[in-house]
RNA sequence: GGCCCCGUCGUCCAGAGGCCUAGGACGCUGGGUUUUCAACCCAGAAACGCCGGUUCGAAUCCGGUCGGGGCUGCCA
């Protein structure tokens, strides 16, 4: 058993091929076959070598791996269409000559019979059926000699001893011409399987105008590729038993294209990023340690300080509790890193009032006078100064929010007090302190 | 226009004649918890496109209709 993949490098790696990727891949994992990764790219206007790495690299950041083709190799040869052109021109030579196709002002093209139909069953869909009146004679090799998609994708997988074409659902009008093809060429007929489409919100396929669609992009925003692996999957497929959450082991156990749904799915960010929540909150803490460090590397364009990393160690925890993506983090903790530290003015605005004041100026000083400084000696602080001043813990604890981490919104108050150490705390609270 | 595919809450998925006054999840609304934001817990609104037929009985089968989508390129 062997599947395969064909995506043409005219433009980065989308959802939607990473999906039909996907599928194929859990399918040759459950069965033991054999998962190929070949570059059509017989556009060569459109093609480029950027867009063939993205999608080479994306693969791999996702785990999907391939057995036989592109940069690994096989038996045959580089696995990249724009070699084989002369593959192609001997073929649709030698359909010219049988009298299976013709020439027509320079290209040639496919004879296809004008009578009869051609029937297969699709794993997806079932039993399909075309009349051949409704196929035109297509072109196989353009005039300047380059073959058409029909040609070396059908060439490509007859050669490549393909058993099982799964691919997305608009290539299902021009199966026929594949079957026809394959018929001329005495090749014996793989199992098709038309995948649905997958949709933007608009209910259009998927395309650049929905925004970021490509898996690069999700990886930019912070996505982890488990998560996009498990989201992917739950469009047109599920493993029963109402489970959302589930790791790749799980699917290859219990995937088949028989179960795959033959409507198409919209695709919708929300439930990703739900899911990514969750996959990040279940991250080992060192591992979520190291990437969060790693992606603020990325952000800040910078190695950070040791310092810094000793705070962040601190706050990360709770940080992880509270974010979606890899990219919340930044907001999170921006006010522990050595960055210029701004104070968010109709936040403190909100809660600065004499009592705040009081407050803050008793912290500070009982704050100065603290040997140790330890999350529990401050939690011990600040509760005792509430009860001695008689005011609201939301109006002290605010007012030292805000003073602290510059904003109304921040990982829990006295881990970040601690995470910013003694004198970060005390040069804070002076800064927000009238009249000092 | 022609050919083809598809049609369950806003979205994703469950449902393969009675277990369905249709289940789960995201999102949404309300509430609880709480020093903020999250997380977490509870509750709620929310769908079988429509019309016929088959059947004792249909979301499930059939036909039609409407709606959406794909293809219709010397793109893939």
């Amino acid at each position: 058993m062997k599947l395969r993949i064909a995506p043409s490098p005219t433009g980065q790696l989308h959802i939607g091929n990473a999906r039909t990727a996907l599928f194929n891949w859990l399918y040759a994992k459950a069965n033991n076959g054999t998962f190929l990764v070949r570059i059509d790219d017989t556009d060569t206007e459109r093609s480029t070598k950027e867009f063939e790495n993205d999608i080479i690299s994306n693969l791999k950041w996702l785990g999907l791996d391939w057995d036989e083709g592109i940069e690994i190799g096989g038996p045959h040869g580089d696995y990249r269409q724009s070699l084989r052109f002369n593959r192609y021109q001997e073929i649709a030579e030698s359909l010219l000559l049988q009298g299976k196709a013709y020439e027509d002002q320079g290209a040639i093209r496919f004879k296809v019979p004008n009578s009869g139909s051609i029937k297969f069953n699709d794993l997806v869909r079932g039993e399909m059926s075309f009349n051949l009146t409704d196929v035109e004679d297509f072109v196989i090799l353009r005039s300047d000699k380059s073959p058409t998609y029909h040609l070396a994708s059908t060439l490509d997988d007859v050669d490549y001893g393909i058993t099982i074409i799964a691919r997305g659902e608009d290539i299902l009008s021009s199966t026929p011409k594949h079957i026809l093809l394959m018929q001329a060429l005495d090749a014996e007929l793989p199992v098709f399987c038309h995948l649905p489409l997958l949709f933007g919100p608009d209910g259009k396929k998927l395309s650049k105008r929905h925004g970021d669609t490509s898996v690069a992009a999700f990886k930019e925003k912070g996505v982890l590729k488990d998560a996009m692996l498990n989201y992917l999957c739950l469009l047109g497929w599920s493993p029963g038993n109402d489970i959302e959450k589930f790791n790749l082991d799980l699917a290859i156990e219990k995937f088949d294209f028989n179960d795959v749904l033959p409507n198409s799915a919209i695709f919708d960010d929300k439930k990703l990023l739900w899911l990514n929540g969750l996959y990040i909150r279940s991250q080992q803490s060192d591992d979520f340690t190291k990437s969060a460090i790693n992606k603020l590397t990325q952000t800040l364009d910078r190695e950070l300080f040791d310092e810094e990393l000793i705070r962040l160690k601190i706050i990360l925890p709770s940080v992880q509790e509270r974010i979606e993506t890899l990219n919340d983090i930044k907001d999170q903790v921006l006010f522990l890193l050595d960055e210029p530290f701004n104070v968010n003015n109709e936040d403190w605005e909100s809660v600065n009032s004499s009592e705040a004041q009081h407050y803050l100026t008793q912290i500070r000083s009982l704050f100065i006078d603290l040997d140790n400084f330890t999350p529990e000696s401050i939690d011990r602080i600040m509760r005792t100064s509430i009860e001695s001043l008689g005011i609201k813990t939301k109006i002290g604890f605010q007012a030292a929010r805000v003073a602290v981490t510059g904003t109304k919104i921040s990982p829990p108050l006295f881990e970040s007090i601690y995470a910013l150490g003694k004198e970060g705390t005390i040069a804070r609270l002076a800064q927000r302190i009238e009249n000092l």
